[in-house]
DNA sequence: CCGGATCCTTATCGATACTG
DNA sequence: CAGTATCGATAAGGATCCGG
């Protein structure tokens, strides 16, 4: 639970309450369609900016800079600039990184799984 | 992975896209925080709105309202209506809607686990 | 090729007020 | 108590241009 209270010293309080505010932020980070499509699409491989725009459908040139530096600044993903002209840029998962894969992973099975409930679902809803 | 592409016949190929783009708008329903945080705290309990509000920090009753809709409409919590007055609405998760949780609650996992790690790369970032 | 900066168009969000 | 509707403020997002 992101949210979660604890009880304890002043001390312990104030920073675990500053812990959970610095959780939180983390999790509204990440907790975005963009980010997770990001991380799901690295995977283990290495892969350039324009590799990465022609694989997630969809995103725009702003939208993948922006994230990959938010990524990259919560140490996500590495940056590897290659000092050629043209430029070349690669973006590897971390350790961190991939441990987070594991579970983004877990929502696209889940998707896929649940494709039949869901769609069956909204047309019950849509009723 | 959500956006993967494939190969077979005409008719396999029309409806696996549109299984993929089925997928992909609902990883984008999902994938935001007030719905993930909803699923995180419904957990295995079943709370009403007022008490959701209360527990889903800076969360807007209209933000609320919507996202339940949202997972409703896709049949992964479930809405029971007491028609007493005043009205007492209690949310529940679905069979489907447990299993997103579990992999949910692998994210908050991650997010504790790494809150150092982030942290420190945040610094180093930041100059 | 990559990324920053700009402008401009949407969509999101919060606050408020109102119904059952 | 729970939910809908409306309305401004504001942030997100896309398109484009330019510089490294």
């Amino acid at each position: 639970m992101v949210t979660k209270q604890f009880e304890g010293s002043p001390k312990d309080e104030a920073d675990l309450t500053r812990a959970d505010s610095l959780a939180r932020e983390i999790f509204s980070d990440i907790a975005n369609k963009w980010a997770l499509l990001i991380i799901e699409t690295v995977g283990e491989r290495t892969l350039r900016f324009t590799e990465l725009r022609n694989e997630i459908e969809g995103i725009s040139h702003k939208m993948l800079t922006q994230n990959l530096r938010m990524l990259e600044r919560n140490g996500l993903v590495d940056r590897c600039v290659h000092p050629t002209v043209p430029p070349r840029v690669e973006y590897t998962l971390t350790e961190p990184g991939r441990a987070l894969r594991a579970t983004v992973d877990g929502m696209c099975d889940w998707t896929h799984r649940y494709l039949g409930h869901i769609e069956t679902a909204r047309h019950q809803f849509d009723t």
